[in-house]
DNA sequence: GTCTATACTTGGATAGAC
DNA sequence: GTCTATCCAAGTATAGAC
């Protein structure tokens, strides 16, 4: 509780003017997508003048990211928590299911989907589009290294490229899920996931049941 | 054999001055990227005059949709044999890892992921690019309700959603590839697929010993 | 820091000659 | 069907007053 008084953790650094122009992008973002999210745009929706996005962030593209990671941060503070406590592979599944939804409702969804198809459409952006998605690849591998930690699948799951696979189909659901313009079979495809989770964990003898180490 | 000599099968509809401005397309997505495929620079690659494109298309998301559809009515035709073919877990495992092989190569996996990028970003796109998808997620289900058929997990596997999940998974694999600028963990988790293949055969006993049908 | 006004660029699309 | 020339819209970005 030092200096700069922020709220969440992370690297939330944006406060005053550039968090408002912050949050306009992210409501163009979510409205207009990321070929609607002109300075134009941007400025009308927040109701400020244009020339403070160049002012405050050099670019439309510098902004859009900054955008990119505020969520990313607001993303990671709210479930992260939730994410450490779930032990058990029917908790994660539910965990992903309601995180799904959660981030349905507050459009996160959206604003990934449409700056990770920016990101693919533009490689600068892109290589800081997957810099945002690293955290949460580092987060589904240790975890996946605690769950099959002393069990027989120890050494034979490489933990890295099966946390990549489970992004890759999250981001794989999301990108369907825009492109069909409703995301009704991801979240029952979700659905699937939480029914049959219970299987997977009977095929892994779970070895800690000595609480948290 | 009666009408419109065509080569492949199946609506490969695009002649003439058509098809060679299909083909600058494609060859623009590819090296430009969705954000570089403008009129002018497609007319460049081609060698043609820019106003063509709006005679023979009517617009510059017509034509790329029609590039698209080439490029997944060619896929189509050059893999859905070998898809066919094969019938058992080790087997579609390697052919998907070939397939992706190829489709980097022939740089189908960029313009696939090109246009689902802008379909994420324009909905009418989107729309279009879905229903491209959309018979590669019928290819996939027939083929795993046939795999299936005769097990235990018949009633219990609902085919849909898994080729939802796979044509997902292949898509987010995709896109993280775009997003890093480099394919090689999308090889290395289809390589991972490969080897653990077999396991899932065990899983599954085989109820179809009798031959093609 | 914020505003107005505007320069500059790019790109979609069309008109009309050939 | 193809070409030249051009219109028009939209967007990024900056200069300079306040």
């Amino acid at each position: 509780m030092g200096l700069a008084g922020a709220s969440g953790g992370a690297a939330n650094v944006l406060t005053g003017t550039k968090l408002t122009i912050a949050q306009a992008a992210l409501e163009t973002l979510l409205t207009s997508g990321f070929a609607g999210a002109s300075a134009r745009e941007i400025a009308a929706a927040g109701s400020f003048n244009q020339a403070l996005i160049f002012y405050h962030f050099g670019s439309i593209e510098k902004l859009l990211l900054a955008a990119l990671e505020l969520v990313s941060a607001r993303r990671m503070s709210a479930y992260r928590a939730r994410f450490e406590q779930a032990q058990t592979f029917p908790e994660l599944a539910s965990l992903a299911r309601a995180i799904y939804a959660e981030d349905l409702e507050n459009g996160y969804v959206t604003v990934l989907g449409e700056m990770v198809a920016a990101g693919v459409t533009n490689a600068e952006l892109g290589r800081a589009v997957a810099a945002c998605l690293d955290p949460w690849l580092d987060m589904v591998e240790d975890k996946l290294r605690g769950l099959v930690a002393g069990s027989l699948f120890e050494s034979m799951i490489p933990s890295r490229d099966v946390a990549f696979a489970i992004i890759a189909l999250y981001l794989g659901i999301d990108m369907l899920g825009h492109l069909e313009g409703s995301h009704a079979r991801a979240e029952s495809l979700l659905d699937l996931g939480v029914r049959y989770a219970p299987l997977i964990s009977a095929l892994l003898p779970s070895p800690r049941s000595k609480g948290t180490p």
